[in-house]
DNA sequence: GGAATATCGAGAAAACGGTATCGATAAATC
DNA sequence: GATTTATCGATACCGTTTTCTCGATATTCC
């Protein structure tokens, strides 16, 4: 029976997709044509078998003994995290950190290109930063009504960051980025993602704090 | 028998406890003085029954039909993550993304303090950013060393990071906080938290497109 | 004071993700 | 051409995390 890949990816999977296609990439460009599972696994430091069954995921078969095609799997991986075609974002809070997500130039290599920027601040709007022209946040609506936008960033602070994704739900965006450290009430069907920093430092801390008291 | 506790948290569970102390300190804020496990996991979408379990790690315990006292449960989270002694940092590399880091203040609450900052754009050294002063890259080695601090935070481009880490190792630091887009090589001992921003994007941009060809 | 109820805490069950095993196969070697 | 070897792909196994179930208990209401 073949695979069915109707199945969703699992988000850990997905989650490594980007790791894997980054480490094709260099691999591309250093001349390779063909990569098996045990070099990625190596150059990740993760287990064979696993980056087998998440390579699974994006319908590429290899051979055995040689490995999988190189350009043929960066290319799945591409597609299947949907970096294909360009999806429009706006971002609201141009602080340090929308600042940081607008000049990021790879995101557009990743599918997502940042069309418009938005601010409360009055001296910001109008003008440009990193490019990307600053607008007052009363047309955030309007914008992505218009321009059917489907991807709003959240770098505000946290205080105004659910009226910015009201706005972005009513307004009809189908998926919201939040960098705000606030949890967010958006409908089902809307798409969240939330990056939390401190999350990640709870982790390194609490390990610092773990190998602190065993010393 | 008593609970043991010397058994460290699952990394899913440290990865939740900076959002529910974010909400207790909201609560705190608003007067509140007891909290239950269903109010908590109300705000945050989360299974009563595994918010219980999460906050058992702390060692609180709370009343039957009453709750857990508010105070204390967070100080418990805020001592079990480590943030009651301050644990100095040092960054490197002042792009965008290193100055939104120096500016956020919270860390300093979070028991993370960013002393210096390092660049190799002659231009910056010397020059303060977000308050913290900019010192050549030569200087990282000795500044770890002699401070003895533990933490360093990658904020370059990736083509630098693993040299940075590789300084840091050297001086003695004892975790790297990496947000740069590489797989960095550490000893065994080295605590290593990687933030890769392309891996919440990759769940988004694979539901958006699942999301669209299912339409 | 007794009944009802919300909540905790612990243990069991289930689901999920990660790891190991094994047969199949294509290339390389002899 | 036979043998060896690296690799894939599928299956089975195992551990961890989440979810479920249950009994205990403090408060509220009658």
């Amino acid at each position: 029976m073949p695979h069915r890949n109707q199945m969703p990816a699992p988000q850990p999977t997905l989650r490594r997709l980007p790791g894997y296609f980054r480490f094709l990439q260099t691999l591309a460009e250093a001349g390779e044509t063909t990569v098996s599972c045990t070099s990625i696994a190596k150059a990740l430091h993760l287990d064979p078998t696993g980056v087998r069954k998440d390579l699974a995921f994006t319908g590429i078969i290899g051979k055995p003994r040689v490995g999988y095609s190189l350009l043929e799997l960066r290319d799945a991986i591409s597609s299947f995290l949907g970096w294909d075609d360009i999806r429009e974002a706006v971002l609201v809070g141009t602080g340090d950190f929308g600042r940081a997500l607008l000049g990021y130039e790879l995101f557009r290599e990743r599918g997502v290109e940042i069309v418009a920027a938005f601010d409360v601040a009055p001296d910001l709007v109008g003008q440009k930063v990193r490019g990307k022209e600053v607008l007052a946040l009363d047309a955030l609506g309007d914008t992505i009504r218009t321009r059917q936008i489907p991807i709003g960033i959240i770098t505000t602070p946290a205080a105004a960051a659910q009226g910015v994704a009201d706005t972005m739900v009513e307004a009809g965006a189908k998926a919201i980025w939040n960098f705000a450290p606030a949890v967010l009430e958006v409908p089902e069907h809307i798409i969240l993602e939330h990056v939390e920093l401190v999350a990640s430092l709870a982790v390194l801390s609490s390990k610092l704090a773990v190998r602190a008291s065993a010393e």
